[in-house]
DNA sequence: CACGCGTGGCC
DNA sequence: TGGCCAAGCGT
């Protein structure tokens, strides 16, 4: 992909350094400073971190441990007591590693170049970048959560983006940004002003395009799909359960129960619900009608958090009177059941038997098969 | 390289 | 309300 001759390419820097100066974040403890060890604590803390849970604790560390040389000299047991509750406690763990190897190799000073300071503990390439752009004005690329929004949206960019190809081509991207940008950029207002956007702009849900520098060029407000960007990562595999139901019809109506709320279709019509084969038969038995259940095709209903394997059986029984219904549940007339509040796949399985679009009669099988 | 690491916020 | 995510890195 050639990104580098394009306007949207050519004016993204400057145009985000010009909404960070107006718009951007300026009065967050760690900024107004390039003192190295204060940007790489921020840093340090602000990886998997909000801003807001950051705060306190960066300012009750500085004060106990002020510059490099004090961070070196305490026991690791000092330390440790400024991170409790913040999280992910090896990144103290190196922040304390990487303050006595700078002391001991380095003077007690950072590193000149972004390549040297990730090779220190706790430090990769983004982290390494960011400090190199505050503390020296480098011109090396950054890209986090923020960035990596900013930049599928922009650029429209898809693929889940911790996979190894999309992550090259974003920092390639994002590298290339910095590139096609003057030589006067303003690298710490640009680098700043990129993660800005990324939270007050870009955000997830409902990114505010309108107040965003960068929509006349945005890929995503051009085309509509900011909700498609970045491309979600494939969902954990969730939980499977199976049941049976059973449709149980007498003349022109059938049996439907009324779903309690809260809990899954609440307030819904549902078919009666079973768990095993016995205790269908223990139905049927109870309807004057001793195996008389025909299993119809069965199907899949994914719901967000676990997927449902429905088994369907019907039962024929004219010899009921439809006063007959237990609590909660109704005897519904099949004309009345397009009017009828049901979910998804209920509505499914009474379309296929009351509603065959393709067939004369209603299929029943002895394989179901989930074809939700 | 996919995963574990911690806690809080969000819907 | 549980799952997803947040200024990532190390293994």
């Amino acid at each position: 992909m050639s990104l580098n001759k394009t306007p949207a390419l050519s004016s993204l820097a400057c145009t985000v350094v010009y909404w960070q100066k107006q718009h951007g974040r300026h009065h967050l403890p760690w900024q107004g400073t390039q003192d190295p060890y204060r940007i790489w604590l921020s840093e340090i803390m602000l990886q998997q971190t909000q801003v807001a849970t950051v705060i306190g604790y960066y300012e009750r560390f500085l004060s106990r441990f002020p510059d490099i040389a004090t961070l070196a000299q305490a026991q690791q047991e000092d330390v440790m007591p400024y991170w409790a509750g913040l999280g992910y406690y090896a990144r103290a763990r190196n922040l304390h590693r990487c303050a006595q190897e700078l002391a001991t190799n380095w003077d007690c000073r950072f590193p000149p170049t972004p390549e040297q300071i990730a090779t220190l503990p706790g430090i990769g390439r983004s982290t390494a970048a960011a400090i190199a752009a505050f503390a020296y004005g480098t011109r090396s690329a950054i890209m986090d959560g923020n960035v990596k929004r900013v930049f599928t949206r922009y650029f429209g960019i898809y693929g889940v983006t911790s996979q190894r190809e999309t992550e090259k081509l974003l920092w390639d991207t994002a590298q290339s940004a910095v590139e096609a940008a003057p030589a006067s950029l303003d690298m710490a207002a640009y680098t700043q002003g990129l993660m800005d956007l990324g939270s007050q702009c870009c955000i997830r849900g409902r990114p505010d395009c309108a107040r965003c520098p960068l929509k006349a060029n945005c890929y995503a407000y051009i085309h509509g799909v900011q909700q498609q960007l970045p491309t979600p990562k494939p969902r954990k595999a969730s939980p499977e359960r199976a049941c049976k139901m059973l449709v149980v019809r007498s003349h022109d109506r059938i049996l439907l129960e009324k779903q309690v709320s809260p809990g899954i279709w609440g307030g819904l019509w549902s078919l009666p619900r079973y768990d095993d084969a016995s205790e269908i038969d223990a139905a049927c038995r109870n309807f004057g009608q001793a195996g008389a259940a025909q299993k119809m095709a069965g199907l899949l209903h994914v719901f967000s958090h676990f997927k449902l394997h429905i088994e369907p059986w019907y039962l024929q029984c004219d010899t009921l009177r439809v006063t007959e219904a237990g609590q909660g549940q109704a005897w519904i007339a099949i004309e009345d059941l397009p009017s009828t509040a049901l979910p998804a796949p209920i509505r499914k399985i009474l379309d296929g038997l009351f509603n065959p679009h393709d067939r004369a009669l209603p299929e029943f099988t002895d394989a179901p098969a989930d074809t939700g």
